[in-house]
DNA sequence: CAGGAGCTATACTGGTCTGTCTAGTAGGCC
DNA sequence: GGCCTACTAGACAGACCAGTATAGCTCCTG
């Protein structure tokens, strides 16, 4: 069976939107890259908006699924899972086409903070926020929602900085500076 | 002597392409607000991007000129004045009007890493970094490039993620990962 | 075969945008 | 007065945009 051209539409928003931005993409474009007929389009989403939801949803579940095979990889003690957020987000910034975090870059094309777009990328940061709190817990961190703050400072710090200038030092130092403070809040948790 | 009709029209270009966006912006509107005739801004400008760049630039130089103070107080020592631009970090994030920084906002608009806005993105947030490694230095600093760059990613990382989360505890958090970071580089230096 | 669901192709509406053109105005200076 | 610079006001061209309307196609199912 072929993918239903919903799909076929969401995967093409998906490329388009985040790699050109969303107001600089128009639905002509998106339908010749799809290979989709506008009317078809319409019948599937209300309006362009909503079809930029459907992609920024899809790319937030995709990324929660990935991290959520890190902190489970039966390969890794707990405290290596954490230590491989670093090794994701080095993936991730040093992959050819990195263009910066897709969420920060959609949420500065949407100014109003109540728009859905925005709301479910604030849901996003919070669910990867929690999720990183959790896996602290479960590998005995002494402050567990304090050291995930301060993760997150830092992969979104770096992939910020390493997108704005170029330099990969931000990484680096992400990098170092992620390590510092997991060993330090894991130094009394059992091995 | 009034303010020129070039500095008027930058100055709403700040006010109005930085709160709303650039291209959600239309040049009748800022026009409008600043009570200057269409043939006016074009005499002054080539186009609307070189209006931009030129709202980038002043932001640029006053956020420049702001750091620079902080880390000149004569009012407090080598050290309390690095811990200051954590002051300065919480007085932009919690005041009203915060929507995130305002460069990582024009550069999601600007997705052509060559367009010259993006260069002085990018030069911006270069100088802003070398500025700080050089009050590292003067501090008496262990490593003051790697803490620098860490005290840059903590900054970033907290504007953007209480931008897009409205969680206050992100900034805490920046705040108090700073003064050990400064603790921790400044612990040999010379009181 | 009949009919409906899903899709295509294309033309069109009404709006918005940047940038240009034209004509005219106010004030300073020789 | 004459002139020049800076500016205003409004119309306009040309492009692009989201979304709608119309007509026709294919394929599956009853």
């Amino acid at each position: 069976m072929t993918i239903s051209k919903r799909d076929q539409l969401i995967d093409v928003a998906v490329e388009l939107f985040f790699r050109n931005g969303c107001h600089a993409t128009g639905i002509d474009t998106l339908l010749a890259e799809a290979g989709v007929a506008k009317m078809t389009l319409y019948s599937h989403f209300k309006s362009k908006d909503e079809l930029i939801l459907a992609a920024v949803e899809k790319v937030h579940q995709e990324q929660l699924q990935q991290l959520e095979s890190i902190l489970n990889d039966p390969g890794l003690d707990y405290e290596e899972r954490l230590h491989a957020v670093f090794d994701n987000l080095e993936q991730a910034i040093t992959s050819p086409g990195f263009i910066g975090c897709p969420f920060h870059n959609i949420a500065a094309e949407f100014r109003d903070p109540e728009h859905p777009v925005r709301q479910l990328i604030a849901r996003h940061k919070r669910k990867i926020t929690d999720r990183i709190v959790s896996a602290l817990q479960r590998a005995g961190a002494s402050e567990p929602r304090q050291t995930a703050l301060r993760m997150m400072l830092l992969v979104e710090g770096a992939k910020i900085m390493v997108h704005l200038t170029g330099d990969q030092d931000y990484l680096r130092q992400a990098r170092a500076a992620g390590r510092d403070l997991l060993v330090a809040a894991l130094k009394d948790s059992a091995g």
